[in-house]
DNA sequence: TATTGTTATACTCTATAACTATA
DNA sequence: TATAGTTATAGAGTATAACAATA
């Protein structure tokens, strides 16, 4: 019989969240990269050359992402107040509804995943996941994709 | 100060690791995709019908991956042995030396993330994880996304 | 000179629908 | 009738390169 290892188990862990949030996404008339954007927007208005550094893709991306988004009227751009070549991109009201939904299944994952354990197997588990995602993080420096 | 909550760590190890295969695949000459379709054929010759299965895409998206596999030159198509109808993607010779450079970068992860911790945390981790994983299949079909 | 965002172009992944060959 | 895989078509995400406006 094969057996499961952790590399495994983390392997399933990333392959059914990603399943998930897509799901998510969907059903509230989101692609995963937008869902990202607006995810960003959490922290206040933001040029796009700042949301193409916070999504790690290319200034030309962000330019179709805002454009879906402003389509489909979750963002507007806005003038940047002192500098004329940058653009601002803000929530609309729709916009900040839905990522208020999404702030609230975030905080729902919680109890989806860890509820009703433990509070020491909780806090060993936070642990050890510190430390792997840790490991993990040096070694994505290490291989220069810091 | 922002406290980071187990969420966020799953959600960060979710980031991380998609970062780093990326990476990894990239520097194959592969994309995620195409990785994921070479990981599946490690079983041996299969159908693009099942091929679609596994990858929970539609027929025609194995189309074009086996189209670009079959350029790149690490599958073929052949016929199926029995159904006319099939077709059987295998493996060539470069195509089985990558997936077991995969297959080896796989294994090593292992002790990138868990290489040192002592066997019973991460005996404790891996328990709480499959408790995890479990909850998280239970919500997919739940959901109806099984 | 350097930076911000755009237009132009191209590639990959994805989907649906219609079709052919076979079961 | 149903299934396997293709052609046709379309949308989304990604990238590079060239460009205009501004810093």
């Amino acid at each position: 019989m094969p057996e499961t290892t952790p590399v495994d188990q983390v392997m399933e862990l990333v392959s059914l969240l990603q399943r998930d949030m897509a799901h998510s996404f969907a059903r509230d008339g989101l692609t995963e990269a937008r869902a990202h954007l607006l995810w960003v927007l959490q922290d206040g208005p933001t040029t796009q050359r700042a949301l193409a550094d916070a999504l790690r893709v290319t200034p030309r991306n962000i330019t179709g992402l805002v454009d879906g988004l402003v389509a489909s009227g979750h963002v507007v751009r806005r003038a940047h107040p002192t500098d004329r070549r940058a653009t601002l991109v803000d929530l609309t009201e729709p916009g900040a509804d839905l990522l208020r939904s999404m702030t609230e299944g975030y905080a729902e994952m919680h109890e989806v995943l860890f509820g009703g354990l433990p509070d020491r197997e909780l806090a060993a588990f936070g642990r050890t996941l510190g430390r792997v995602v840790d490991r993990l993080r040096a070694r994505l420096v290490e291989e220069g994709i810091g």
